[in-house]
DNA sequence: GTCTATATGGGGATAGAC
DNA sequence: GTCTATCCCCATATAGAC
C-alpha cells in the first residue's frame, strides 16, 4: 500500500484481469474478447496484463481454470445432495445446469479453442469433475474399468445437453434449460438402468 | 472465360474459398483462420471475398452447412446399413465417427461461435441430422413426444462423446476414437433398454 | 515490481478504379 | 470480379518512469 506517487497502480490486476474478461466474454462471446478492450475497461494500458499474463491465452487458460472449479463445486454439491442410485443423474443435471448459469465461463473451457496439453492446470482442476461422478458409479458397478466406461458415459451424455443447449439446438430461455435438465436426469437413469 | 485483360480471374472463387478455409482450419484451427492467409492462398487479394461472402461469419457459415450435410449423411448411411433396435446405436456411433472424421468441419458447427439465428440455412442443413434419429426412434416409441425425447438423448449423448473426444477429454489418437465409438453404442443400447 | 509510452505487423472491412 | 488504397482494431514487444 501507501503508493509513492499519483501515478495509478491496480490492487490486483491479475484477478481484475480475470473478473473484466469473464464479463466480456458474456457480452461479445469467447471470440470477441481482446486483452485491448479488457485493458480499457480497467483503465490500464495494452501493456499492462503481459506483466500478468504471457499472453491472451494465458489469461484464458486461468478463466477456464476458474470454470472447471464451477462445475466441479456444482457437481460435487448436487451429487453430494442425494442418495442412492440417482447421485449420478443428480450430478449429470448439476453440470447442465452450471453450464447454463455460467455460460461464458463453460464457453471458455470448450470453445476457445485452447491448447489444453499446455495447460496443466486445466486438466488438474477438471479432475475432480471426473471423480464425482466416478464415486456413485463405483456404487453401481463394482469392477473399476467398467465404472469408469459408465462415468465417462454419463459425462458425455451431460455434456452433449449442457453443450446443445447453449448453442440453442434445444431452443431458447428458459423452457429450454428446464427440459434440458430433466431430459438429462432421464437419461442418466436409463443409462444406469439399462447399462449391459 | 476468354479472360478480357491480362488480369488474374478466378474460376469460382466461392467454393475456392470454402475448399481452402477448410483446410486451414485443419492445420490452425477455427480461432487461427484468417481471410487475408485464404485470399493469399488463392493469389488474390484480402479484398476479393467480400464480393462473395459479407464477412468473415459468412464464409465460415457456408463452411457449417457442408458439416451438418457431412453429418446428416453419415448418420442416414450408419442407421439405413442397421436394422432392428440397433439403428440409434449406428446413428450415434456415425456421429462420432463422422466428428472425429471431419475435425475441422465439426469444429466450425460448434465452436466458430457462428449466431447460428443468423443463419438459418446451417439449421435446415442440421434438420436432416435430427430425422434420422428421429425416425428409428419412432420404431422404439410410438407416443411422437416420447419419441422426439429420446431422440434429443440419444443426440446429446453423441455430441457429447464427439464434443469430449476432440477435446481431448477422452485421450489422443486411433484408440480413443474407437473406445469413444464403442462407448456411443453401448450408452445407446442401455438409453433405449433403460428409458422410462 | 507495476504500469506507461510507443512501435511493429497483421487482420477485418470499405470505397472507388479497372 | 478483382485490384489498390485506406482505416481502424488488436496482439505483442521493448524501453523507461516510478
Amino acid at each position: 500500500m501507501t503508493p509513492k506517487s499519483g501515478r495509478y497502480h491496480h490492487g490486483d490486476l491479475r484477478a481484475a484481469l480475470v473478473d473484466v474478461a469473464i464479463e466480456l466474454i458474456a457480452e461479445r462471446g469467447v471470440q470477441g474478447f481482446s486483452l485491448a478492450e479488457a485493458s480499457r475497461r480497467l483503465g490500464v494500458t495494452v501493456a499492462a496484463p503481459y506483466k500478468h499474463f504471457a499472453d491472451r491465452d494465458e489469461l484464458l487458460a486461468a478463466v477456464a481454470v476458474k470454470a472447471s472449479e464451477h462445475l466441479a463445486a456444482a457437481v460435487t454439491v448436487e451429487a453430494a445432495a442425494t442418495n442412492g442410485p440417482d447421485r449420478l443423474a443428480a450430478a449429470a443435471a448439476g453440470y447442465v445446469r452450471c453450464a447454463a448459469a455460467h455460460r461464458p465461463l463453460f464457453q471458455v473451457l470448450f470453445e476457445a479453442g485452447l491448447d489444453k496439453s499446455r495447460y496443466p492446470e486445466i486438466d488438474a482442476a477438471a479432475q475432480p469433475i471426473a471423480e464425482a461422478f466416478l464415486i456413485p458409479a463405483r456404487t453401481i458397478r463394482a469392477d473399476p474399468a467398467d465404472a469408469h466406461e459408465l462415468t465417462r458415459a454419463v459425462v458425455a451424455a451431460a455434456h452433449g445437453h449442457a453443450a446443445l443447449l447453449l448453442d440453442g439446438a434445444f431452443g431458447r430461455g428458459p423452457e429450454a434449460l428446464d427440459a434440458a435438465t430433466r431430459r438429462t436426469t432421464t437419461v442418466t437413469r436409463a443409462i444406469v438402468a439399462g447399462w449391459r
